[in-house]
DNA sequence: CGACTGGCATACCCGAAAGGTATACCGCCG
DNA sequence: CGGCGGTATACCTTTCGGGTATGCCAGTCG
């Protein structure tokens, strides 16, 4: 029902697979398969439209998909696990895309439950740990205590981030050594360290040098002022992605370890932070975190 | 969904996955996998009980489940599929479980298709077909014309059956070779020659020999007259299950080629016959024929 | 008018998940 | 306290959903 829905409203398969975070021929198939099993033709192909009774379908579908949403949460509520509170530390890496669409999905699917947040750097968000001010735990490389458990949420690959005015700043992809001579822009190491280390362990494994020119302003928000003239930075995809514009974000070629998202929190977590970890796993398939 | 209806209503994992045609242990893990996707425990164990959020969750999902039937027999309805009529030939053999079965469930899915059924012998039958006169023919091991197409609705093993006064009456099982010397009933051949070579034919390849005793009368409806001495007759088991009281049906240990129960039909067939296909072989997965 | 391109279909492969079999465990009853 | 009904656990098999490579066809443009 999901794919029929999808190819509808993409309004056409491919499109459609794209939205569904998976590739065309399965998509088609199992449309195929469908049609089969009704006996109907549900899409005009080439060009795909819907028929009759595909617009029938998709109304229908519709409706049984939002009521089975409405299952689960209407269990939950009865068994009472819809209240509480969560206490969520997050890092900036995760403040532009993750972390809102987290708060989002939260509150659309257990408006019961309080999320209190809190961005910070490693140090700070470790001393709240201690001092027992946080559940949960969100971001890149983060120091955990070892008490925590952890599960990841997101894999990726790192991209080179330079300004627009670059010499490199219309490539699609670029080998590290290409950037030999050029300063590497970070922010200071005790900000983040265990990031810090990933990422430059990472760019290191490549057999690539670089001086380290360390910005004493912390934050992502004023990269185009860093990268004006010279310089690159080395950023997670999809914060390269979010980037403001007058930045340009360069595939890297070189084989890299990929940077891992997670999710921390202590044991023993309350019914309210099991259900934050479920709905941020749930996120993490519909978004496709898993792939990317 | 259908699980967690099914052990609701059956009262246990053991009988609700008997209902479900399928074992215990996979039933009992999707349940268990379920409730910790949502969380929430929907079952007491041992006794088994539905919970609080169990019960919520029961009355939301027949609901949903009913409504997405509602999808599929809509959209039938929107692509003009859902009327017409089928003309049915039936054997005997299938005149107390299956042809019932299917009607009903033309009746309940496809209401606007009307079905018109008559039962007769292989030679009626065949000439019904020859006449025009029949769209789809169901039995076991009927002649049928090489234009037909046929899928397989069942598959089963043979039992024996003996009057209740015979000396192997309590018997759980036995062996073709234990009934040496007896007569075996059967109708005669002219009215239906291939399934009576199909069953001879099984028998005798158990390497046993038996005098045939021929019943003049066609039909299993008096077969309490004709066994209530001597004598024992071989059937389909889902025969042997319908029979009247007063007789007693055993299981065969000699290995035997199981019989099929077919489904036939003219090529390039109807809007109307292609639905009756489908829903029969919905009805046979349903009921669990491909397996028993 | 034919080569090109975009988009769906086809063929084949792989891994995850569903179902089956064998067996252990546990509360209840005699 | 031992047998029994019924659920859980361990392990294997099969099925199916998804991926990659590639074919095919309609519409378009040189």
């Amino acid at each position: 029902m999901r794919y029929v829905i999808a190819v509808a409203e993409a309004g056409g398969f491919e499109a459609a697979a794209e939205r569904l975070h998976m590739t065309q021929p399965p998509l088609s198939r199992q449309i195929r398969e469908l049609e089969r099993e009704l006996g109907v033709t549900l899409f005009h192909r080439r060009p795909t439209r819907l028929t009759e009774a595909g617009r029938e379908f998709v109304e229908s579908a519709r409706q049984v998909l939002a009521d089975a949403e409405q299952v689960v949460e209407r269990t939950r509520r009865a068994a009472g696990v819809d209240h509480g509170a969560v206490r969520v530390g997050y890092t900036v890496t995760t403040a532009f895309d993750e972390m809102p669409k987290m708060f989002a999905a939260m509150g659309a699917r257990h408006p019961g439950i309080r999320i209190e947040a809190r961005e910070g750097w490693d140090a700070e968000l470790t001393a709240a740990v201690a001092a027992g001010e946080l559940d949960v735990l969100l971001g890149r490389h983060l120091g955990v205590p070892p008490e925590f458990q952890t599960t990841v949420l997101r894999t990726e690959d790192f991209v080179v981030v330079v300004g627009a005015g670059h010499r490199l700043a219309g490539r699609e992809a670029v080998s590290l050594r290409e950037l030999r001579g050029e300063t590497l822009r970070f922010f200071p190491r005790r900000f983040a360290p265990h990031y810090h280390d990933a990422v430059l362990g990472a760019v290191r494994g490549t057999g690539a040098e670089f001086d380290v020119w360390e910005n004493p302003l912390p934050g992502l928000r004023n990269l185009n002022v860093s990268l004006r003239d010279s310089g690159f930075m080395v950023l997670p995809r999809s914060l390269g992605r979010q980037l403001p514009s007058g930045i340009a974000y360069l595939t890297i070629t070189d084989e890299m370890p990929p940077i891992e998202l997670r999710l921390s929190w202590q044991r023993n977590p309350s019914p309210a932070v099991t259900t934050l970890i479920r709905t941020a796993r749930r996120l993490a398939r519909r978004e496709g975190w898993s792939v990317s």
